[in-house]
DNA sequence: TTGACACATTCCTTCATCGGCATATAATCC
DNA sequence: GGATTATATGCCGATGAAGGAATGTGTCAA
């Protein structure tokens, strides 16, 4: 069995560092395809593969204007990957107060 | 050019959800190999193999007992996955209150 | 309608992955 | 030492990712 689809879910889609770049450079404002391109100096063909990703599994959302597409990050679709972070956060705080409360006792 | 080893970061390593039950597993307290094969009811040496990816970015450390090798989450190791998620969230908090002060204003 | 601009998709090649099975290593006990 | 338990590794086959180059689709302007 191979590795899972990137479209499979949130982490495999942000599995690869350019779509991370992708997601934050979108995260504060609408951008056009080529606006990527120049920004992160990246080839057009890959930077539209690697939104289709990004929009199948709902990280990204499109708007056409004109001839080009607006794209902006759906910060809603983090939410899995926010999760998964935020009990192992959770259990990082714990242990934290775990060793201070140690450290106290003696 | 093939996508990124799975040993390369954080986010490739977790992009497997057989490696995020694991981690989660392990977040509580130390176990053993055949404990996460007889918990997840995964085959062993795909449990080893998995664990193998996940000592490799540091997601996980190891302790031989005897026969056994006991594992836990590294959760320091969390932090990259843990500050990338972050950011989105902040914008997100920042997004609902754009949205509550817009509301309020009407 | 023809041409230019903005993006999307396809084809191709090159790998690394994951699972399953068999086998190797390691530690313990008798 | 030999057998047993616990874990790791190696080999295999199937599948899909990612980049590059070329091509397709869509929109506007004259």
């Amino acid at each position: 069995m191979p590795r899972a689809a990137t479209t499979s879910d949130v982490f495999n889609a942000i599995a690869e560092p350019r779509r991370r770049d992708i997601l934050s450079f979108l995260a504060l404002e609408e951008r056009s395809v080529g606006d990527i391109v120049s920004a992160l100096s990246l080839g057009q063909p890959s930077v539209s593969k690697h939104l289709r990703v990004l929009k199948d599994v709902g990280l990204v959302q499109a708007r056409r204007d004109g001839r080009q597409m607006l794209y902006r990050t759906n910060l809603d679709a983090m939410k899995p990957l926010h999760e998964f972070a935020e009990t192992f956060q959770q259990m990082w705080r714990r242990q934290l107060k775990r060793i201070k409360v140690r450290a106290e006792g003696m």
